[in-house]
DNA sequence: TCTCTACGGTCATCA
DNA sequence: TCTCTACGGTCATCA
């Protein structure tokens, strides 16, 4: 019912329509945002590896009101007139910033490694084991077994190869992975927080979300570093299932589902990654031009919605008024037990079934016999 | 453009609206669909017992111009005034039969165990090697390897544990598989052709559609034993992609594409199971139910081109009108070099840009001045 | 004699 | 503080 979102992008109004890619995309376009793809990941390596350089060569003086150059725009500086982000939140329970970052950060450190088995990609067995490919190193596992299910999953074949391909990167620490990178070289084996530059970072943010950041920065940056679930993140930035399952694009971490631990877990991204990469060419180009879609999208629904409540209702009128005709001559006749025959001067309204308009939200029913439409009203 | 479809169902003309479920079908009837889809394997299975029994106990008298009792009934009783399935197509080279059955049926002897891989299940590891999963009896392959990539392909996590399952069955003989059922326990080990009773049945039909035939009446039948590949089926009979993936509810065999070896390969149904399944009460519910769906969605398709149509011939005219309010200025002040300036008295038409009509797939031209609508002409 | 996934949208369901 | 698949339709692409 709600037409208002409470989320994140719609909240500016697009600009004037006519610059902005209001109509339907091209195929020509989509095919180019999917052949960009890959391009955002190169563009982000770049931006991190200049953002570390430049952190280093300013010292570390980070916490200046004015976004880091070269990186793009911050989020608060596009909604500064706003209330923060209404969908700011975080894997970690929102516990106020202490001073002890361990403490306030590892809460449930003996679960750290349950956390890190991905359940969604391991195979159930129905037997409550691991698998071998679940738990590589186990030589008690590696007994080959039919009944031993080689971990599909919900993955096209295309992506299972990339994924593979990315797996093997990441042990080997090749590619997209190798410590060394050449702006860094000099001190290519210190890990520092890319907003502060202090030695705590997060490792587990680090190594899943390729984010190099520390936990008290996380807190004090929501507008980037605060979480988004799945579906936030295909629903306020208008993403893909495609492009929120690409690791390599959009990495996420994945927590146990909040509302049952065995279903589907919950994936989280993390927001200035989803912007970077929302905003940017190889998707809509720029926050105001999602905006615009956004939109667009919704006006559509309400368009579609309003057609649908039309036809509905004249359905029920044209039954309605079948339903008079019936009941007049019935009236001549005399009428049947129940019916009301004191119509003759005095009209008494005899309403029909009640169809809620999508707009308001609230029932109309019209009268059988003068077509009178009035809305209802709950008691 | 063509708007008839040259294949089986439609041929038909529905019975009249009203009795059939022409609205669209509400979730309820969804669920129920999905709900019945496993429950039509035990009903096949029912069927063939019936039969084999029926059979046998008439002796061997197939060739009846009745179909079999029990059954549902056949496809050319239905279509009897319309000229043969143009559909009908066949795996095989379509051959005219000869008197040699072996020689016409399994032409590329040969290359039998080439078609017995099924490539479309397997991995590529691009480096030609089949893995374990491929290749299961190959101890040299068993060396446990990350690389040997385990097999996913587009299936869901749900439909791959129970391909597991139908495999193990399969390689076991048990549940579907089993050999010895309680209506055929005397000559349980006997397999015949279900119309003529012969022993000369496609071992390759038994196994892998669970249909036993011999040669001669898969060409005697071809309402019953064409074979259909995936897209027929889908568009002829209305039927999704899992159902069709549902290898347990509609067996296939598969071949190597017959545009190109290394594209996916041919998927081909046996029209008689994919009738029995699209007229069962489980999906359609008869051949004038699935008559009527395919009507509808025509009838939708048209409006929604036609819409379309109308929408762009609007846009047209207004970018027009415009057009012709630039040139009326211009006009007045005397025209730019180009402008046609002998229009005072005597009408020169002015075409504006062709948009092509989806009923006729003729393109409609309008003149800028006057609006005359002009259908064009290819020379 | 082809098949799959992608894109939009809308749901209910199930996990 | 959820996620996935299913359904319809329409495509281009790629395999």
């Amino acid at each position: 019912m709600s037409a208002e979102r409470p989320s994140t992008p719609p909240r500016q109004n697009a600009a004037g329509p006519g610059q902005l890619p209001r109509g339907p995309l091209t195929p020509e376009q989509k095919r180019k945002m999917e052949l960009n793809r890959m391009k955002a990941k190169a563009l982000r390596e770049q931006h991190e590896a200049e953002l570390a350089a430049k952190t280093r060569s300013a010292g570390t003086s980070p916490n200046t009101s004015q976004p880091t150059q070269g990186l793009k725009r911050s989020h608060a500086s596009m909604t500064a007139s706003n209330p923060p982000p209404s969908t700011v939140r975080d894997a970690r329970t929102t516990a106020l910033s202490s001073d002890r970052p361990l403490d306030e950060i590892k809460p449930a450190r003996n679960f750290t490694r349950y956390v890190e088995y991905d359940f969604s990609k391991m195979t159930d067995t129905k037997g409550g084991f691991l698998t071998q490919e679940d738990d590589p190193f186990n030589k008690a596992l590696h007994v080959p077994d039919d009944k031993e299910a080689q971990k599909p999953a919900n993955m096209t074949q295309r992506e299972w190869e990339r994924q593979q391909l990315l797996q093997s990167l990441r042990r080997n620490r090749e590619g997209p992975f190798e410590p060394g990178l050449s702006v860094l070289d000099d001190k290519s084996k210190q890990k520092t927080c890319r907003e502060c530059g202090s030695l705590e970072i997060d490792w587990k943010w680090e190594e899943q979300l390729r984010c190099q950041i520390c936990h008290s920065c996380k807190d004090k940056y929501p507008d980037k570093y605060s979480l988004l679930t799945k579906t936030e993140a295909r629903e306020d930035y208008l993403l893909t299932d495609p492009e929120l399952r690409d690791e390599e694009l959009l990495p996420h971490l994945e927590k146990p589902n909040p509302h049952k631990s065995t279903w589907n877990s919950m994936m989280l991204y993390l927001r200035y990654q989803v912007e970077e990469y929302a905003f940017s060419d190889k998707k809509w180009g720029s926050s105001e031009a999602l905006d615009a879609e956004f939109e667009r999208r919704e006006t559509d629904k309400k368009r579609r919605r309003e057609a649908k409540f039309k036809t509905k209702l004249n359905d029920l009128k044209k039954r309605t008024r079948v339903e008079a005709y019936r009941r007049n001559r019935q009236g001549a006749a005399g009428g049947d037990f129940g019916d009301d025959l004191s119509t003759n001067r005095k009209h008494v309204h005899q309403w029909g079934r009640t169809v809620d308009n999508p707009e308001t939200g609230i029932g109309v029913k019209t009268c059988v016999d003068c077509g009178m439409e009035v809305e209802e009203l709950e008691f």
